[in-house]
DNA sequence: GTGAAAGCGCTAACAC
DNA sequence: GTGTTAGCGCTTTCAC
């Protein structure tokens, strides 16, 4: 193994030029840097992760709690997990992957071992039973999602309740006047995950706000659900002419159901999703979305963590992106 | 933070004697151990990771290198991942992220680095390009999936080929002389990736020797195509009327086509499918399957990377597990 | 602008 | 069965 004394060696400095050099703490002269560099290059040298940790107090690794529980819609959350990881390696870090059965004993681990710098925890709960670890772990966190109470945490999503307004006001605006939510599996509602809560208030509060009929229905994320829920939805009395979807998995089989009970979309019915921009474009009628910029969140996720670990005063408590909806050819001026 | 120091003087014994009552690596007295224990527990103490990996040369850390590329199915990875993260934790272990994009360099730099002890390869092509670097380091590894070439590498998966061939004789022995595979997307074969490549040998394989006729089909994954698939198989001459599916996405999206089509599953049709048992048997027509064994797979990934881990010498080079056919309500004898 | 040297917290000889 | 001690490879004072 090659070590920073071998480095020295050949690049005929002392092992603190060398690690000045690597790490820019203080200032080298060109001509050094120089040759510490080729030194380096030379020999292949690649300063030991434990040792660095231990003499730095700093590991370099972020752990990331990922989702795996009933309900949630795994390609989405891989979404935001790559885009987690391309984001650290950009700040020179890796990434632990801890799941969600750990619970807090697993934060606690990688936070007391030093494993690792920070946390980022996903799938957040209204009341989340980690918060008051995160709160007093001695290691900076960030939260993809919004508990109730965040104070004196740092969370980052999608503004979904602002999602469910914009949907709900694009089908107003179009002229619609009774409207449904399908939604995120039974499980989700009963586990009180926030995004998915919010989802439904802001949808109903807009619905209200706007004079509209409207219902909400949770739904399995099976696609053999999709025509059960079509089914029950146009036996509404009023029946919904326009539907917002919060269940990537269910939105093509729930828009082949209804047209295979015989209604056009957008023609007799409008469609509106949450859920990332590629799945709404890749349906087979594109449906007009707001985008769940799951790619974003994850690389902003990493770009709070790095200003709390760098001793940033000013990092945004809460930060919420606001929605953006696109339209595509699944919603249309009410017709009759 | 705790240190071993301050549970050595809690205790009343020395540093080391805490490392070894907490290692096993020599014999201490039952007394000893209590006492150490007890000042563990009331202390809250955890060795630093980074020390420790620098003292004793072993991070306790997996790196996984997880696929997320166009084609591959990302639920039943996340099967694969999640059961390498519970094995290795039963193994005292933990588990970095690593992407494909990272390719070659990430394996180099975890390994280089002394980020990880082991690595755990999937998504392997048959000739891919990370061989050579895999059977260079210093650290030993584990593939998921084999490549054409696999001396010195260590390998586990489950036998495609066989699996292909156990879906063929289940159909010919239940009459159909037409069969037809239903494959994954078009990138995953132009890329050669080992496991897909694999069921299709295995599939003609047995339809040659059991005098079939057969017919290949690389489908995308995207529901929407489902309907295209089927009507393509069925205006064949002759028509299948048995079929293989090995594109988790698109089996119940294949089924619910076929339907629509009038064709009765399995009535008229018998489908049978490679996918992990969970998906085959929550489809509306529960589907005959071989079944993927995602998480016995990574468990027993991560035993082979302990057991090399351990010094062991008899460590296999190719585990193939046995394809394990499970009957359900989507196949049955020809009729006409 | 550079070097010398003192640890970081742990493990594993080497003592006894 | 237990203690003493020498590192592991790096970062970071402190000194010049």
């Amino acid at each position: 193994m090659v070590k920073i004394t071998d480095v020295a060696r050949r690049a005929g400095v002392s092992p603190s030029t060398v690690s000045y050099a690597l790490s820019g703490k203080r200032p080298i002269s060109a001509e050094t840097r120089r040759r510490v560099q080729a030194a380096v290059r030379e020999l292949g040298y690649r300063p030991h992760a434990g040792a660095r940790a231990l003499a730095g107090s700093r590991s370099n690794v972020l752990a990331l709690v990922v989702p795996l529980r009933a309900g949630i819609h795994v390609p989405v959350v891989m979404r935001f997990a790559a885009s987690v990881v391309t984001a650290a390696r950009a700040h020179d870090h890796d990434v632990l992957l801890l799941t969600q059965e750990e619970g807090e004993e697993g934060l606690r681990r990688v936070a007391d071992t030093a494993l690792a710098d920070a946390l980022i925890v996903m799938d957040v709960q209204l009341r989340d039973p980690r918060l008051p670890l995160l709160r007093e772990l001695d290691r900076p966190s960030v939260l993809i999602g919004f508990p109730r109470e965040s104070t004196g945490l740092t969370c980052i999503d999608l503004d979904f309740k602002a999602a469910g307004e914009v949907c709900v006001d694009h089908l107003a605006r179009l002229g619609h006047r009774v409207v449904a939510l399908v939604g995120s599996p039974p499980e989700v509602y009963v586990r009180q995950t926030a995004f998915a809560q919010r989802v439904v208030q802001g949808f109903t509060a807009a619905a209200d706000r706007a004079g509209l009929v409207s219902s909400v229905h949770p739904c399995a994320a099976a696609p053999g659900s999709a025509l059960a829920v079509a089914e029950r939805l146009l036996r509404e009395q009023p029946a919904p002419t326009g539907v917002v979807v919060h269940n990537e998995p269910l939105l093509e089989p729930l828009i082949d159901a209804f047209e295979q009970l015989g209604l056009r979309v957008p023609g007799d019915l409008s469609v509106t999703a949450i859920c990332p921009d590629e799945f709404a474009a890749a349906v087979r009628v594109p449906v007009t979305s707001v985008a769940v910029p799951a790619a974003e969140v994850g690389a902003r996720a990493v770009e709070l963590l790095m200003a709390k670990l760098g001793g940033a005063a000013d990092v945004p408590q809460a930060t919420l992106l606001p929605p953006r909806l696109t339209e595509r050819a699944s919603t249309a001026p009410r017709t009759a």
